[in-house]
DNA sequence: GAATCCAATGCCGTTTGGATCTGGAGGGGG
DNA sequence: CCCCCTCCAGATCCAAACGGCATTGGATTC
């Protein structure tokens, strides 16, 4: 699990959409497909239903969406705390 | 920056030593090594003073010691909250 | 049944990470 | 005083990971 990957997985949360996931984080489409299927692989749960329209989040996607948000302001704070101190 | 990153990072605060450090992670000490000097170079401060004996977090390494610990646990509850749903 | 939206896959070039070997700085024992 | 031991850091080599492009696969809609 990399923080790209929680990243990505945010955006396509927020999206609903691989394709304008993958817009907004600058980075082409297949990538960030590949990297949400990695993460479920290493999670052992599927975190999306792929649907024709795009993707809905899953329960288990439910639950990871809130301890990513966690995590991602974790990582903010540590960087704006070194900052300063 | 990388979770990798800041695991390497939290076992050489612990151990005082990246050489302890890389045993207990089971990698290599110059790849320890290489790690806590980008994360230095990408937070813009010094987390550790090199001396002789070993490595002694800098103020700024305190700081972010403690939310380094935050993320990793923030990344374990994640992990086991999907487990379970 | 064709057109349209999606995500997923194959292939390739590039980047990143780790292992090994080596160098250099600092203390301690003889 | 000198040698040696203990650490960390740099250089190089190789393997794994990532991203981009082109394309395929699947499902809905008209």
């Amino acid at each position: 699990m990399s923080l790209a990957q929680i990243e990505y997985f945010v955006a396509v949360a927020e999206e609903g959409h691989v394709g304008r996931a993958s817009m907004q984080l600058r980075v082409a489409q297949p990538a960030v497909s590949r990297q949400i299927r990695r993460l479920e692989d290493e999670l052992g749960a599927r975190l999306f239903a792929r649907t024709p329209r795009g993707m809905r989040l899953s329960d288990a996607g439910e639950v990871f969406l809130g301890h990513a948000r966690t995590i991602l302001s974790a990582v903010r704070a540590a960087k704006e705390g070194v900052r300063g101190a």
